[in-house]
RNA sequence: UCAGAUGACCGGAAGAUCGCUGCUGCCUUUGUGGUAGAAGAGGAAAGUCCGGGCACCACGGAAGAACGGUGCUGGUUAAUGGCCAGCGAAGGUGACUUCAGGGAAAGUGCCACAGAAAAUAUACCGCCAUUUAUUUGGUAAGGGUGAAAUGGUGCGGUAAGAGCGCACCGCCUUUCUGGUGACAGAAAGGGCAGGGUAAACCCCACCGGGUGCAAAAUCGAAUAGGAACGACUGGCUACGGCCGCUUAUCUUUCGGAGUGUCGUUCGGGUAGAUUGCAUGACUUGGCUGGUAACAGCCAAGCUAGAUGAAUGAUCUUACAUCAGGAUUUAGAUAAUAAAUCUUGAGGACAGAACCCGGCUUAUAGGUCAUCUGACGCU
């Protein structure tokens, strides 16, 4: 897993502005899956060996403990997942909902690989639209 | 053994793999680097309800008014509405618990319904005397109303009654004794002053300037705009403008637009960074004083510091606990209890955000100490 890293030159990186999130938010490209909505869009500096990632968990997925951990999950789902199967020059926000905290480690990968795989379809298909 | 009361404590464990945060040492291509080491959430970190430290703002000092808070006494503390020790009242067989516990003889307001009468009192049924009378007078024992009706019980007394008199209890005043005090006890005097409500206004005593670390200080880009200086750049003016010049190439006319540009410096203080920011009313242990809260002394220690916010993620193993099933033992082939095996579930409340002292609220399960009552045994 390590080697898949180093072979891209692939480096994560967090989303820390609100005006990158709204971003993200407005380029309408998501994927919604059981415990998690999934937006992206492109960079708009050019840097190829970085990929940006947020996440968010607002207060409909519990009190702060829960909150917190939903964060700790999606970045170790993110960590082992982002690192071989995202595209380069693009920023994504992983939003959290409820079920995350019960769902098993191993479908949320599942899932989030599938999001991906969608997202950079249709993104090939048909621009940016998808609903 | 059972049922309680009070106080204190723990609040998941072990291992493997992969990470995150700042710190220290070394290396270093000085970078958002590499490597090694030790460290890294709570009893409530929560609610933001009180009290402080600290910072800034306001302000000549002091007192008062207004507003807000507190409200038995003494102590403790940096301080408090907290805590400790007492007092009083209420509850409990008891250990013990609860109390918004100053003033109702400073004044004002309110008290439904019932009732004669709910407060400058008064007399419905009664009782007694008197009278021709359903009259007049005396009474407040008894009845009735109500949450509450001029202190209670007994004896005397009387026409009937009544603190009218007496005894005891209660109450008020004064004095004495004990206590720092709240208060307690005793004696003498007074026939009794008179409902509740101050979480109604109010009175009395004491306390309080405001805003909060997104406080505040330092450094400080980029963009736009401002000021000063220098270089080059057209005049007139009555300050409204007019003429001139420029606007990709030559000439003329008309219309529109422009009339300064460049460089340096300064100030403002935005994004961001650093400080504030963890050596403190600190922690642990011991000794001394104190019933205790707590205080003093000595020794040792350094124990989170994030900022879209680190302190974890995943897997495995037992274990507390819960539910179902089976077997054994006790028991009446019952109910039930205990033990063993097995299957499944499964770890409460909850995440530091400048720092402390409290309070309140949430909390699966468990441990310990002291004490009380009941039963049994000696």
């Amino acid at each position: 897993m390590i080697q898949v890293i180093e072979n891209k030159g692939l480096k994560i990186e967090t989303l820390k502005k609100r005006n990158d999130f709204l971003r993200v938010a407005n380029a309408n490209r998501k994927w919604v899956t059981p415990a998690m909505v999934v937006q992206t869009c492109m960079q708009p500096e050019n840097d190829d060996h970085i990929i940006r990632v947020g996440f968010t968990a607002s207060k409909k997925v519990g009190n702060a403990v829960q909150r917190n951990r939903a964060k700790r999950r999606m970045r170790e789902v993110v960590k082992r997942v982002m690192a071989f199967s995202a595209e380069k020059k693009h920023d994504y926000v992983i939003i959290a909902r409820k079920e995350i905290a019960d769902l098993p480690f191993n479908e949320l990968i599942r899932d989030l690989k599938w999001a991906l795989k969608r997202l950079h379809k249709s993104a090939g298909k048909s621009g940016s639209r998808n609903n």
